[in-house]
DNA sequence: GTTTCGATTGTG
DNA sequence: ACAATCGAAACC
């Protein structure tokens, strides 16, 4: 039976909290349903990577929120990406870099039209937003609610006991933190390269 | 007010 | 290997 995962989980260092959400359902209200395989902690003012290391603007507020709500950014003129709220150090937060698709799987890919694998349906940041169809409109939104159009669902599925860590992805600042964690051997990690890359 | 460049992706 | 594409934030 699954269970909407309760507030207090949020509340812990985005560097723990980053693990735990490995097989987490990632869901929309409309049915779309996803497992995190891969994640990324960002670490507020410890963390030169991070959007919120110079303290907070406009953009990153939600950042020095309450945990658990959703940070919501677009990047490059084209991409959305989404991040759990942490914890601890302010200004942190977890990066969700790739689903596995679980439900509706038809409805998920027909949101990336002219995608045939479907291993390319939700490996990577801005692939996986488009496939949920999450965007700026959900933006702060409180993944605990009952109410919330998106949500993080605990199916019994545990993380992975032994979970891969390795260097962030597509940074320049603060590149060798190892504080990126993936489902070992799953197919929708993204970043091909990085994907067997023990550091 | 102006400029830079990015927590990426799809195509070549 | 590289263009696409635009807003946030750094800088003047």
């Amino acid at each position: 039976m699954p269970r909407l995962l309760p507030r207090h989980f949020y509340d812990q260092d985005a560097r723990a909290l980053a693990p735990a959400l490995l097989n987490k359902i990632l869901s929309n209200a409309d049915g779309r349903q996803g497992r995190i395989v891969e994640v990324e902690a960002y670490c507020g003012a410890e963390d030169a990577a991070a959007h919120s290391y110079r303290g907070p603007t406009p953009r990153t507020a939600v950042m020095f929120g309450p945990p658990g709500q959703l940070y919501v950014y677009f990047v490059y003129g084209l991409h959305w990406a989404a991040n759990v709220v942490a914890g601890g150090l302010p200004g942190s937060a977890v990066l969700i870099r790739a689903l596995e698709p679980v439900s509706d799987i038809e409805v998920l890919r027909k949101a990336r039209p002219g995608i045939s694998r479907p291993t390319l349906i939700a490996s990577g940041p801005g692939r996986l937003t488009k496939a949920m169809g999450i965007t700026g409109d959900d933006n702060r939104t409180d993944l605990s609610s009952p109410s919330a159009r998106i949500q993080l669902w605990d199916d019994g599925v545990d993380p992975p006991s032994r979970p891969v860590q390795s260097r962030r992805v597509g940074i320049t600042r603060a590149a060798d933190e190892p504080w990126r964690w993936h489902v070992e051997g799953n197919a929708h990690v993204s970043h091909r390269s990085a994907r067997q890359k023990k550091e």
